[in-house]
DNA sequence: CTATGTTCTTCTCATAGCGAGATGAACTCA
DNA sequence: TGAGTTCATCTCGCTATGAGAAGAACATAG
């Protein structure tokens, strides 16, 4: 507390570097479905430190000057990355979400750096173009990352992640896998109109197991506010046949009661 | 991005000030159960901005002389503030998480301050005392500063919070009564030993509603892992009466399946 | 066109979990 | 001693869920 000197004249001209400041970034965990497995955005890093690995999208918060708020900053990043705009509307339909604050020394070599990180659900986009000092940008598939439980990746992995966003990614994905089961998430990562069997098999991908069709559709159904009808149904049955199912969009609800809970749940409790 | 020049040469002398540094702090929202109602601890401001107002405890993380990670800092401004060393042992029963952070420009009307704040769940500890620049520091209950829904304070409530503390305070709360459904949180507010009833004062004083204790009694004992019995029965009944109830301490289960949901969840799901 | 396999949607049935209430025993206090 | 309170357990009815079945609609191969 010694730093704290001076608080009493905080009107006069002021030294931040008396209150020991550390830079702040955002780095932005994008996750989408495409081919019906969970994605997620990466750059490939095209300067020091960690070139040529690869990282989540992110950079320094607009600190002193031109000051942005925090989300800001996020959607900022996220549009630099995929080159969409957030103006255009192509963000629009993205939901973003605070995740969680890393700020352990050590964890940028340059300098002492702190990120706050978002999580981004998204529908289907397009594929990202390269900006910023970013080499390469690119949806990925989160099974060929080899992340265990403990947020380390496994070896042999070929795309090794930069920093500790290993860490923030294996956060995200369990925050993600979480509110599927509380919040009507799901329809975030889904077309303004879906069918229930695209909506079961959004949770298929980002659970990583398949639900019970009957079950799934009974429990969507009944869960108020979750998915209302159109009364159309979609143009074409299931890609191996079957009937066509019918077209509903997202509800009013903002949690799901009962909630959705996913099988797996009985050896991690402990 | 037209900041983010000369990383290449990371390597060589390094002035932060072009990563256009701010200002790092922590706040700490910590929770404690008190004659029957819940209570966050909470400084009165000896200094501007905000002097003699109510303030979390917090203080400004050390960022790059004697760098300290984010829980480490949120564990030396709570035993600051209370007075209880981080090593006597007194916070060993605390459980400490962290809650999000808080970046919006404008929020310290000295200068742009990002904080982010943790969450502390602690059984009944000793009165503070005022520590750093604190005037004053008090357990105070929750229902006394008129939080509304939307983390604002209602008018004409006497103690009113500095900064955007009132949002942090709601947001804490929410996540706490929130994390007592899935969570076996709730015993950290109580002693290594404790019993069903004082279990479910917990839970009412955090929710703020009477339980069934019937069905409370049924369902904390029929959920895997969230107590064990120690055989042994309390030296004494109710404070009304009653038989002498047994004794538990908590179990290994690290979260509660099935669920402990609280009854009110009907209203503000949309 | 026909046959086969797939998928959507709606059932049934058994079981588990929960809200509400009741009951008897143990205890405090007047 | 009597009245009131609380602990601990039980019953009853309803809801939610897991597992499986079945019919209808559709795609594709032959």
């Amino acid at each position: 507390m010694s730093e704290r000197h001076g608080e009493s004249d905080f009107l006069a001209a002021y030294d931040p570097r008396e209150y020991d400041p550390v830079s702040v970034t955002v780095d932005v965990v994008a996750l989408t479905i495409r081919d019906g497995g969970l994605h997620v955005l990466l750059v490939r890093r095209g300067r020091p430190p960690f070139e040529g690995m690869w990282a989540l999208p992110g950079g320094f918060v607009h600190g002193v000057r031109d000051a942005e708020d925090l989300p800001d900053a996020a959607v900022r990043e996220l549009a630099e990355e995929t080159g969409l705009s957030a103006e255009g509307g192509a963000l629009d339909r993205v939901h973003l979400e605070q995740l969680g604050t890393y700020g352990a020394p050590g964890r940028d070599p340059r300098m002492r750096v702190i990120s706050v990180a978002y999580l981004a659900f998204a529908p289907e986009l397009p594929d990202p173009r390269a900006g910023g000092d970013a080499a390469d940008a690119a949806w990925t598939p989160v099974g060929a990352l080899g992340l265990g439980a403990a947020g380390e990746q496994r070896p042999g992995t070929t795309r090794r992640l930069a920093f500790d966003h290993a860490r923030i990614l294996s956060d995200g994905l369990e925050r993600g896998r979480s509110k599927l089961e509380y919040t009507p998430l799901a329809t975030a990562f889904c077309a303004a109109e879906f069918t229930i069997p695209e909506l079961r098999a959004v949770y298929e991908a980002v659970w990583g197991e398949e639900l019970h069709a009957g079950n799934f559709h009974r429990k969507v159904l009944s869960v108020p506010g979750f998915v209302e009808s159109t009364g159309a149904t979609s143009d074409r049955g299931g890609r191996k046949g079957g009937p066509r199912p019918r077209l509903y969009r997202a509800g009013d609800a903002r949690l799901l009661h009962p909630a959705l809970l996913r099988p797996s749940s009985e050896e991690e409790i402990r």
